[in-house]
RNA sequence: GCCCGGAUGGUGGAAUCGGUAGACACGCAGGACUUAAAAUCCUGUGACCUGUAAAGGUUGUGCGGGUUCAAGUCCCGCUCCGGGUACCA
């Protein structure tokens, strides 16, 4: 029989369809649950690209495999569907963003359901449907209404927050101040970066190094805008200590670490000359305070205006005006070369009461610790630029720990910087008693921190280098917020009974110059009036595309329920989700927001897990092919010509080189997964995109490679759909071992999601049958269920060719019987010296000291023992002999 | 700069706890079938050397050292490539 894979994939989507096969079982008193779950898209116009199948073909044999075993299997799909590019196209033609979502969510629902994947398509949702978007205003809501209490390191009810008793008398406005200040969502002026070109504000994570936007490519601004704000700093520590305990690829959790940045220290409160306030610095090196010659603020810093002296008014603020225009372009690409000001002022040096300047440099940022340093030029690379360019003293206070004379003297010279640890000299002082000569780096910090403490100077602290989340963009296609701003300054967050708050129709899509957003335009919706004639507008920012994403995996569970988030019973069941895969481009975002809104769920008690997904899997990217020539331009992949192994430039003859990068447009290589449907079918797509290499790895696309599989799948099906290759009577032993060698390692790296060597394992195996010619109904019916996570459509074909009459989908996995796996001769490679020399088989049940005596006896180690005596013999069972001769 | 990965045949990749390097697949070569081609099936395939052959030897996992009976795997020092991050005090 021909393998006919159009016919074959068409009927069995459509069984699957009509049977809602995959249907969430509704039954919760299985104890073996699994969630299975992907990184859920955004529906772009250009549809399906073959990074999609590689996760979701993952997921989809997992989860396959977790029904064949028994489990309840949770495994949705949904859109990500809010986001610019609808905005975008809105803009330029026309057509409501809401249009374009709804046909390219068609087109991407059309496509994965050509994969066979085993979706339950019953649980869909869409974060642009008010039915899903009324939970994210939802949650916002509960944010808004939340406050984070330290010391219980819990976030808790707004109403449950203490208001001291000063502000209480001082009136209701400053309790409302209060309360605001405390509140995880807020609203206030925020300087943020604006992209001129798309007319939108970016999040700090949005703008590359270059000052570049992530989405265009043009140069941001920096504009103070009303934005609405969420503190996740305060629950940085929580964040932190929450990723120890995750099953996710080290790499992730060590770049969520970095980000998260914490860092202990000390703020150090130091007298201004002149002033009544003092001006606090954070630093992670109080020891070296007796170093510390001068101190810098950041420009935007608060106290400029108050420190710097009248006759230095002038060059400052021409500093301050010079640093705003600069983009943040400029200041990567002055790194190297400092700039700064001083202000005229100097602050006293609490360890010795020496008086040091002030000055105003760029490399102080305000967001950062209390956005002003103490600089210790001789300890700290930064500050011994900053101090070399403008003649400040440099005041060696550790001696150095090095071999070399002439570079030590430098050191102790203050002309050159000393980061690493040492010994303090020149730290002690009589008038102030604090003296930390002769410690280490550990020891002084303890000393000068409780010195500090005790004379109220300043204390210990950590830092977070994680800030306030920007969360408002000026679009029209986002969350809108259930917010209304009164006349009279108030602000007020909609009853719920309210929810959702829609978005109003609209026809034109522009955003304002000015840095406001679509809504602003639609009067009708925008304008509202309470009882009492007071009137208000509603909020014009939307949210970000990060919302509806933070929390789509709980609306999974029960996606239908319209009077609560999710029935509280089905989230205990199916939480927390046990596998999560997805792109690494996420790897800070997406799950630290997604965690950050979990972690106050969890705090509200609404959801029942302190972290959302207990096991995470990155995959790699899938490259291409493309060529350059010897400039290294880039040839477009459709003028390269191949001959013996060569390439070269179809247009002129000339040689170009074969090399690895991202599929794009431009270099015409990008692999369409429908084009490889058409020609070779759903199940050699799954199957290659799965044995193309480690699924967390970057590997390129090769068509050709795309034929081995294929082939596998033929052979398979030309095999098992043939009557008279499946025999009666007891089977081949050979086969049995290795149909039982296969089920094994199939399950392992299904468990591992090593896919590429499960693969392997089968065509080896299917190798093996077609050696043998023969096998039994029983091992035709074992290899068709472990291969049917992998190509289902196959499976089912063949599964009912062997006379079932539904699906095999779940069938109980084949179990391995151990006994077939032994072995009574066991075949020992034999090495002399480490070189392998010749291989020896020997019953199985043999000792070591047996062994070596059969070794030494054949008569193929004569040769390498002549003229040389036995040292030793290491022999490892099942592994290898080795013969040590001297 | 700092942090995290990685480097294995012509290609994608395999190798559990240190134990036969190169599984499986592509490609290539030879053969069978065919008028021929495609498809399919079979055989071979890291490099180098000896040999008509059978067979045997040397060498080999980015580079240089080391530990060990034994190193792709462990340790020390580099090179190159990829990702993240960037004046974070």
């Amino acid at each position: 029989m021909e393998y006919n894979f159009k016919q074959i994939e068409k009927k069995w989507q459509q069984y699957w369809e009509e049977n809602k096969t995959f249907k969430t079982p509704e039954d919760l008193s299985n104890p073996r649950k699994c969630y299975v779950l992907d990184m859920f898209p955004y529906p772009s116009g250009a549809g399906l690209h073959v990074g999609h199948p590689e996760g979701y073909t993952a997921t989809d044999i997992y989860a396959r495999y977790k029904r064949m075993k028994g489990f309840n299997v949770l495994h949705p799909m949904g859109w990500d569907a809010f986001g610019l590019p609808a905005e975008q196209y809105a803009i330029e033609t026309g057509t409501h963003p809401a249009v374009t979502t709804r046909k390219n969510c068609d087109t991407f629902r059309r496509q994965i359901k050509g994969l066979g994947l085993s979706y339950d398509w019953d649980k869909e949702i869409n974060t642009t449907d008010p039915k899903y978007y009324k939970w994210t205003q939802w949650i916002f809501i509960r944010l808004y209404n939340t406050w984070f209490d330290e010391v219980l390191q819990k976030g808790r009810h707004i109403s449950e927050l203490t208001i001291p008793e000063d502000i209480l008398s001082s009136g209701k406005e400053a309790v409302r101040k209060y309360t605001d200040s405390k509140r995880l969502a807020y609203y206030a002026d925020a300087l943020v970066w604006w992209c001129p070109d798309c007319r939108i504000v970016c999040s700090n994570e949005e703008v590359l190094n270059d000052g570049s936007h992530e989405k265009c490519g043009n140069i941001v601004e920096k504009k103070n805008l009303k934005q609405w704000m969420l503190r996740i700093p305060l629950y940085a520590e929580r964040l932190l200590k929450g990723i120890d305990n995750l099953d996710w690829p080290e790499g992730i959790k060590e770049m969520q670490r970095n980000w998260i940045g914490r860092s202990t220290g000390a703020e150090v409160d130091f007298k201004i000359e002149g002033m009544e306030e003092t001006l606090t610095v954070f630093t992670t090196r109080p020891d070296t305070l007796f170093g510390a010659t001068y101190m810098v603020i950041a420009p935007e810093h608060v106290l400029v205006p108050a420190i710097t002296m009248p006759g230095y008014k002038e060059s400052v603020n021409e500093y301050i005006r010079v640093a705003n225009l600069k983009s943040e372009l400029d200041r990567t690409d002055l790194a190297k070369e400092k700039t700064g000001v001083f202000t005229g002022r100097y602050a006293i040096n609490p360890v010795n009461g020496k008086r040091i300047p002030i000055w105003i440099a760029d490399y102080v940022l305000t967001g950062y610790g209390t956005g002003a340093i103490m600089a210790v030029p001789a300890h700290d690379t930064r500050d011994f630029e900053f101090a070399r360019k403008f003649g400040l003293p440099i005041v060696c206070i550790q001696e150095p720990d090095v071999e070399d004379r002439a570079r030590r003297d430098r050191i102790i010279n203050g002309d050159e910087c000393w980061t690493e640890d040492g010994s303090y000299i020149n730290s002690s002082d009589l008038s102030t008693g604090i003296d930390i000569n002769g410690l280490n780096k550990e020891a002084g910090i303890a000393r000068i921190i409780g010195w500090l403490e005790s004379k109220g100077l300043g204390k210990a602290k950590v830092n977070y280098k994680v800030r306030d989340w920007l969360f408002s963009r000026q679009r029209y296609w986002g969350e809108p917020f259930p917010v209304i701003h009164w006349e009279d300054g108030e602000i007020s967050i909609l009853d719920e009974k309210d929810l959702p708050l829609e978005l109003p129709e609209m026809e034109k899509f522009q955003p304002g110059e000015t840095g406001e957003s679509p809504l602003s335009n639609a009067v009708d919706w925008l304008e509202v009036t309470d009882q009492n004639g007071r009137r208000g507008r509603r909020e014009t920012n939307t949210m970000p595309q990060w919302a509806g994403s933070c929390w789509y995996y709980l609306r999974f569970i029960d996606p239908d329920n319209d009077e609560q988030i999710f029935d509280s019973e089905k989230e205990k069941y199916w939480m927390p989700v046990d596998l999560y895969i997805g792109g690494a481009e996420h790897a800070v975002l997406h799950l630290l927001y997604s965690r950050f809104w979990h972690k106050v769920l969890y705090d509200l008690e609404i959801v029942s897990t302190d972290e959302p997904y207990t096991r995470l899997f990155n995959q790699g990217m899938i490259l291409a092919f493309a060529y350059e020539n010897e400039a290294g331009a880039k040839i477009p992949a459709d003028q390269i010509e191949e001959r013996d192994g060569r390439f070269y430039n179809g247009e002129n003859g000339t040689e170009v080189r074969q090399i690895v990068a991202k599929m794009s447009k431009s270099l015409k290589n990008v692999v369409n997964p429908e084009d490889v449907t058409m020609r070779y079918g759903a199940d050699s797509l799954r199957l290659y995109e799965m044995f193309m290499g480690p699924l967390d790895v970057m590997k390129p696309w090769d068509d050709r490679n795309v034929k081995g599989v294929f082939n596998f799948l033929v052979r398979t099906f030309r095999f098992f759909s043939n009557d008279a290759n499946i025999s009666g009577g007891p089977e081949d032993v050979e086969i049995l071992k290795g149909l039982h060698k296969t089920i094994r390692k199939v399950e392992e790296d299904i468990g591992t999601l090593k896919f590429n060597t499960a693969i392997s394992e089968m065509m080896i195996f299917l190798n093996l049958v077609y050696k043998k010619g023969k096998v039994t109904r029983e091992t035709a019916r074992s290899f068709i269920l472990i291969l049917s996570p992998f190509a289902p459509h196959l499976g089912e074909e063949l599964w009912q060719l062997l006379g079932h009459e539904s699906t095999l989908a779940y069938e109980s996995w084949p179990g391995v019987n151990e006994e077939y796996l032994k072995a009574d001769i066991v075949e020992y490679p034999v090495s002399f010296n480490g070189k392998m020399r010749f291989k020896i088989e020997v019953p199985a049940n043999l000792d070591r000291d047996e062994i070596a005596r059969k070794v030494l006896a054949d008569e193929r180690a004569g040769k390498w023992l002549a003229d040389k005596s036995v040292k030793n013999v290491i022999v490892v069972p099942d592994k290898i002999v080795n013969v040590v001769t001297r």
